[in-house]
DNA sequence: TCAGAGGTATGGTTCAATCCTTACCTTTGG
DNA sequence: CCAAAGGTAAGGATTGAACCATACCTCTGA
């Protein structure tokens, strides 16, 4: 059962739903961004730049968090995303680099 | 440009769009079976057996060869269905290993 | 020649994704 | 204490995906 948060174990992942939530391209942005960098990063909502709302933010997190691609704790002031790398990798092996290769100019 | 049929060179595939076509399981399950049959198979779209009406067989098919991942061929009495499996594997390489690795039981 | 199989096109319905605005909560930091 | 920042929730509009029924086209094979 996936936790309070919806973070889903990684037996429960879902192919259809991490291809799902990659298919949109800022979704896609924000992975390909945590893959790029360094391995623990953690990053808020807002520091990706996206071009949408606060609200379609909170959004697009939770189709990340409940397909299992990112894990989102509470800092107090704010929640931080980070790339469940090894866990997907273990479970979907490439999947992850597919996204990190794609062409930057989105 | 894509030819008459709709189908795209490999330079023009689109990650986004093969993420999408095969978000859906329906799709997800032809491409799967594509997969693990003989390099060159050929298969017409109602031999999968989807329990949906032919109507939305064209569409699940257009999908599918719009995104790249499939050649329809004239075979004068039907339309064959080719996976673009060199091409795709040059492009995305390990994509159609995720979908034929997923469990069978959809 | 013509019935049937494989596909496509059209028109229309239903449902979900995306997006916004507004309102609200929690924590930090002055 | 209180303003500002990060985030969530609720409500509503819009768009697109998926689906079906029906009609139609083309080719095969008896």
């Amino acid at each position: 059962m996936p936790d309070a948060d919806g973070h889903p174990e990684p037996e429960e992942m879902q192919l259809g739903a991490l291809l799902a939530a990659l298919a949109d391209p800022l979704r896609r942005r924000v992975i390909a961004e945590l893959v790029r960098a360094e391995p623990l990063t953690e990053r808020t909502c807002v520091s990706f730049g996206l071009p949408v709302s606060k609200a379609s933010l909170t959004h697009h997190f939770r189709v990340l968090r409940e397909a299992g691609l990112i894990r989102q704790v509470d800092r107090g002031n704010s929640r931080a995303a980070q790339l469940r790398r090894d866990e997907i990798e273990a479970r979907f092996p490439g999947l992850l680099a597919l996204v990190a290769a794609e062409d930057r100019a989105l």
